[in-house]
DNA sequence: GTGAAAGCGCTAACAC
DNA sequence: GTGTTAGCGCTTTCAC
């Protein structure tokens, strides 16, 4: 048996009809053609005996659709986009669709390369996660009809969704001030910063999310209190130790900004005795299940993974991609 | 500018030429046609303006080849599946081919509908990345010609590539028993093996090496010094806090089976003083990043990725993989 | 109820 | 050096 790679032609010949009707059965376009029900039955029986499969090459070629979904994504091996991948997968199955997601080392070649080659397959639209050039991506497909939406990273040239990074570090800020115990020193009985870029769009909403919470209680925050030191571990860990010894010790509060940044803190807080990480209350903006196997309680921000795919597809099913809109959809504050 | 969507027909009127120019200056095969430099030179100007890209779905349909390859995952947020997805996609992209992951959440029936679905899109290879049911992916691959290997769990009806689970084991074992301090009570001076199911394949190839090393030193272990308790976090914990009071404290050292287990076991670790941990040596057999910040030291097995997909693409690129041979592949031993 | 035929966009003989 | 032609496997009028 297993006749290699058999045709609706070689069903045809078995089953004595016409390639035609074999499609229409084959695709379930058969009751409007009124085919009858014993010949209906005697084709899918020797499909399956055949081990018929759908070249979708051919079908997508005369259909013009190819039944697929792409998502560009910076990294396969993230907490975050590892489960944006997941999600995606099942939102893109639920709409019969057939998903593929594919990496791009956040670098700008790599994202546009990569969604010609997508677009080369005929995928039916794009998903660009945390693209570092998604407006690059965007003319791409706008120039091939391609509906896209931008996600977590907001472009201009297509909607985005994001999550409410603005809300999230308000939250996460208040949280932080109202568990957080009152420090005698006075320039360690204030809330801190750490990492993340300055001119970057997701670092500017949480530091002004960070600022006005404090601001509405204290008045004004001071330059010294936000240290943007930047997404790598290795300058975390540093700018946490001269934080320490410029203050003589942990600040009464510390708004650490990604999981990266807070791996850096870690190995820092290591070389520290218990007593003293007790003083000083922890918050990071992101998620990561490994926090709850620190030794010292964290709160962390949580990105609405569901949320932010679910609003990405309803902006491809409305066909409203192209007109910019930003959508924010707030995070989660969970402790660990 | 931006005709929307032109093929080869449309440039080969605007350039004067015709189709089959076009097609071999775009795809590469001009050489052997001797075409005019300056024909070239044209029609690669005019694609290039027009935003020309090649359909993959019709080239695909006419050379019977797709250029895409395909992976099958468990899951998308897991650290090796996610480090393994990205390794395939560059190894993939080496070879000029296109890398299609997809996780199939441990179910049997997504395994083969997924397997199904890329033979759709006319995948020339699989990687069937430890699947459920490996042997029924075979079937439907062997069925419709496609080349594809196991990677990670094996299966019998085509080679598969696997770590080398009780060389590893053996590894660790014997690194736990170097760095261990010796107990003065009998039953705490003896290692434990912790996690996984005893039906298992890699399970039980880890129980042997560690059995087998154990035995060599100190004659016959005992079967209470192993407890397959699962793979969920929740049993672990169970577990090692029935070990503990089974013995009165913790013992010489400890082998963990898996991150998983490993998650369970630090939640009850946690529990106890420093001084308590301090006196007992850990190992888990498999890697995650998040160990480097916990707060007593542990040895790691760590998979190798490249080795093992290094290994896969082999047998595709020889096309053994009917062959039914298991590779296996050394994994690393790492203190964190 | 079903078949014949055209064509999706491309490639590769074969022609000249 | 380049054009003509015949499909790849499928869907979809249109015909009967």
């Amino acid at each position: 048996m297993a006749t290699r790679k058999s045709t609706i032609y070689d069903l045809a010949k078995l089953a004595d009809v016409s390639a035609s009707t074999v499609s229409a059965i084959l695709n379930g376009t058969w009751k409007e053609r009124r085919i009858a029900a014993k010949t209906v039955e005697k084709v899918q029986l020797l499909a399956a005996e055949q081990q018929y499969t759908l070249n979708r090459q051919a079908s997508g070629l005369r259909t013009s659709k190819s039944g697929l979904i792409g998502m560009l994504i910076p990294l396969h091996n993230s907490r975050f986009f590892g489960t944006m991948a997941q999600t995606f997968e099942v939102m893109a199955r639920a709409r019969g669709l057939y998903p593929i997601v594919v990496s791009t080392l956040r670098d700008p070649a790599l994202e546009l390369e990569t969604a010609s080659a997508l677009i080369s397959y005929r995928i039916e639209s794009l998903m660009v996660l945390g693209a570092t050039d998604p407006d690059a991506v965007s003319r791409l497909c706008t120039s091939h009809g391609v509906a896209h939406v931008n996600v977590d990273l907001p472009g201009t040239l297509a909607s985005s969704v994001i999550s409410d990074n603005y809300w999230g570090a308000q939250q996460l800020t208040a949280c932080l001030l109202l568990h957080s115990t009152p420090q005698r020193v006075a320039r360690r009985n204030k809330l801190y910063f750490l990492g993340g870029v300055a001119s970057d769009y997701a670092t500017r909403r949480r530091v002004d999310g960070f600022s006005d919470t404090l601001t509405a209680q204290f008045g004004l925050v001071e330059p010294g209190q936000i240290e943007a030191c930047g997404y790598e571990s290795s300058g975390a860990e540093a700018a946490i130790k001269a934080l320490y010894l410029r203050l003589g010790g942990l600040p009464r509060a510390l708004f650490i900004n990604s999981t990266m940044v807070l791996e850096g803190v870690i190995l820092f807080l290591k070389t520290l005795p218990a007593a003293e990480l007790a003083r000083c209350t922890f918050g990071c903006y992101d998620w990561d299940p490994f926090a709850a196997y620190l030794s010292f309680p964290l709160w962390m921000v949580r990105q609405d993974d569901g949320g932010l795919l679910g609003a990405a597809f309803d902006i491809l099913d409305a066909g409203s991609y192209a007109e910019g809109r930003v959508v924010e959809i707030k995070p989660a504050l969970l402790s660990m």
